[in-house]
DNA sequence: CGTTTGGCTTGTCATCTGAATAAGTTGACG
DNA sequence: CGTCAACTTATTCAGATGACAAGCCAAACG
């Protein structure tokens, strides 16, 4: 059942705890925190629940292990792209727009994470904007009264329109294509939804 | 318990059942379908679980009760709205952005839900759009069409940017407030909200 | 005015579910 | 080669779940 000897044990255990986070990750993205189940997610990684509390101690380390890593993969996706020296502001803006949908296209999971917590405010979710979204709010906060090109008082209702008309279409990828005939998850259409987004932000 | 002694039979009988349809609708809208309880649907409500299936058979026709309440809320809500003769074809369009905004902003039910369905295609979700999303998607579709205004092929993706940008905010109110400091709820915060999205999408 | 009817309540089932432990197994590492 | 960490299997125990059955009580009706 274990790797090929090759494999040393810290490497071994780094694998099957990633392992188990990915598959956190998918589940708790799709069935909210209370509905998805530790025996589910050990049977998605291919391993046994009792590993679960092994690795981590409880369902909400573990949720937040999940948590951490979708916001890892968001910062290093964002990272890798904006360091493009783009000459124009807006157009520059507009790339990070459109790489931010592009993201959401790949990784559904953060956004219906989002509108999971964010409706009840409980522990999980003060400690999601405490550690991760209040500093990307402020980042972007920043950013945008540098250029002044925005009313401080606008900038909540741009970033969740921002952030709704960006991510919806991908996660409800299903129901896209059953309504509108359209493949959200398709290339064409990722690209077509990040210029239309990005368009639609920064004219 | 019961109500005063002019009430009929058939009221009560429609009276309990709103009743519970109501509570059901919040009570999924926040947990999902799954992880809604007829039993906690039934405390909302005031009364015992019980009488949920003698009312609804099953849980199931309880839901699909409570979308038909929340998509006729919509419908009158549109409705009485949308009568208002503009002469401008395009102010009417925002006027009824900002109307959909609004919507959204007393009942964030609808797109809750909308995303706890959307993501798996099951039975629940096909229902959903068969019975109620697509006759509301081809009624824009028309309009839009008619006016020649849009690419057809770019509908989707502005379907579904409105849907996003003008619900999450609602949706994710708790959120919003902790994050932001901006209490969506409030009615400036909606009226501001409903220009900024009406403008976005017709410029 | 009494009987029936139907909305409503209470109580119980049978099942399933969950997270968490505890005791055993295996293989890497010193 | 033996020890210890990674992993597995088995079990516990609490709590919730949807559905149902039997009975209650007031409005409806002749």
């Amino acid at each position: 059942m274990t790797a090929a000897s090759t494999t040393t044990r810290d490497q071994q255990r780094e694998e099957t705890r990633e392992r188990i986070v990915a598959a956190a990750l998918e589940a708790f993205a799709e069935k909210g925190f209370r509905g998805a189940s530790t025996r589910d997610i050990a049977r998605r990684a291919g391993t046994n629940q009792g590993l679960i509390t092994y690795h981590f101690r409880s369902k909400d380390e573990l949720w937040r292990a999940a948590i951490d890593r979708v916001f890892a993969t968001l910062g290093t996706h964002l990272l890798d792209t904006a360091t493009a020296g783009q000459e124009d502001p807006r157009e520059a803006l507009r790339e990070g727009i459109r790489q931010y949908v592009r993201f959401n296209a790949a990784h559904p999971e953060l956004f219906r994470l989002m509108v999971d917590e964010g409706k009840s405010s409980d522990e999980r979710m003060t400690w999601l904007i405490d550690t991760h979204m209040r500093p990307r709010f402020e980042a972007i906060e920043r950013r945008l009264e540098a250029d002044g090109r925005i009313d401080p008082a606008l900038l909540p209702h741009a970033f969740y329109a921002m952030v709704g008309a960006g991510s919806l279409i991908f996660a409800v990828a299903p129901e896209c294509r059953r309504l509108t005939g359209l493949d959200p998850e398709t290339r064409s259409a990722i690209e077509t939804h990040a210029e239309f987004v990005a368009r639609l932000l920064v004219p």
